[in-house]
DNA sequence: AGAACACTTTGATACAGATCAAACGCGCGA
DNA sequence: TCGCGCGTTTGATCTGTATCAAAGTGTTCT
């Protein structure tokens, strides 16, 4: 059934889901146009590695569908996740050979890619994908460096907060809202990649989405199915400034 | 005598030290005539702060000598240190407002500033400060991840081996390596600010520092002078591939 | 239905690094 | 010269999270 979402949406950017969010949101339609030519889809199943840490890349591209990890991982196996790749998010670096981190599907997921020294020739002649690339690198960059503040310096209830605070406020911008104001949604990650993401270990991501249940800020159906009774109480767990812009 | 400092280069492109290096590396004549007009020189005494986060930034600028520091605080006042900006470092995001971070002075220091309307109109029109402000801003990006991981999964004494190793690293390739192949130089950070930078505090840096020094991997003349009589044990404290790039 | 498997929860214990506290060294101004 | 202050070191103790271990849940395959 990835083949039929990838035949579904085949070469027609103008109905693409992320057409006003990735690498092309800027581009007028004759830019698009040569966009077009060079491009083409792929899809991972979950589980699946998209790209080795290591390899050579000879794309770049978007996230079409569904999520990606970003991970490092040193020679004794521990492991860091250094980006979560949502739809629009753009994987690859123009101007470098190799990635330098292993990149996997944690859901089924589907690309739009365009191979690497076209892309790169675009680069420089479509101002409008430069730009717009450079303004996503910048919001990666100040995503990075929130992450930071919560690697080193946040306590593991806190951390916890944190990452459902981000995945719940990118939802609740979406989607999924309940009338009565509580935020709800399905946790894309398993324990183990939440404490990939923090820095944790899984026993204690699982003890403390425990403790959070247990204490009101959070209700669970099964392991996965959120519900965020008071978004600002998990702000305030999560020792971030509860100055709510997300509600505005 | 910072003042004598900025007289001494002010307004001369082409003898400034960091010309090959930061956003405006990749600029003609003429377009660097261009940026001369709209740029002017500040000067900060060590310890002042350049940009207090949420404030209005109306400039963006490039340091020129000295260093500074990129932190983030908690309204608790834990603080972690999000960036460390070296010489050619670019400061400042066009299209944002206000600043996310406080930049301060760790050093005396000097910018080269450009007033943030006309520099973001150059952007526009000139591609080759687009072009080498995405490259730095991907460049950074990386930086930040690495960092990501010595901050979830390192240890301490891995961490302050990471920290010596990246200073290390960098002065090698710029200057100062000793005959017998020992790299030397200064620290240019304090136990609290190597603390912020790793997510540690002050005395478990001081601790894993005797005990670098205790166990050879590192010599210390007074606080602040180091030498690294084997690079290569250095990385292998780190944790990191001893893939010895640097010295290749 | 039952077995096999992946993911998760919970418990007992160990330990790295935090915290609290004291003292050291050194440059600087009086 | 003294003494003050800042950055640093070192010591004693506490604690949050990792580690080791076992059992629970739900889903897929036969």
């Amino acid at each position: 059934m990835l083949k039929e979402q990838i035949k579904s949406l085949a070469h027609d950017c103008d109905g693409c889901p992320i057409r006003h969010r990735a690498v092309c949101a800027r581009c007028e339609s004759d830019e698009l146009e040569r966009l077009e030519e060079i491009k083409y889809y792929r899809s991972f199943e979950a589980g699946q590695t998209v790209i080795w840490s290591g390899d050579k890349m000879d794309f770049v591209g978007s996230v079409v569908s569904g999520i990606a990890t970003l991970t490092q991982t040193m020679e004794d196996g521990r492991t860091q996740m250094v980006g979560l790749l949502l739809p629009s998010d753009f994987v690859g670096r123009p101007g470098r050979e190799g990635s330098a981190y292993d990149v996997v599907a944690t859901t089924d997921l589907v690309m739009c890619c365009f191979r690497k020294k076209p892309f790169e020739e675009m680069m420089v002649s479509t101002p409008h994908v430069a730009q717009r690339l450079l303004e996503m690198t910048l919001d990666e960059l100040d995503a990075a460096r929130e992450w930071m503040l919560v690697l080193g310096r946040k306590t593991a209830r806190e951390k916890i907060a944190s990452l459902l605070s981000i995945i719940g406020r990118r939802d609740a911008s979406l989607n999924l809202r309940e009338a009565t104001g509580a935020v709800v949604f399905d946790l894309p990650l398993t324990r183990e990649a939440m404490a990939d993401y923090l820095g944790l270990t899984l026993e204690t991501v699982s003890r403390q989405m425990s403790a959070l249940k247990r204490d009101g800020v959070i209700a669970l159906e099964g392991k996965r199915h959120v519900t965020i009774p008071d978004f600002t109480r998990l702000m305030d767990e999560a020792g971030d400034d509860a100055d709510g812009g997300i509600f505005a």
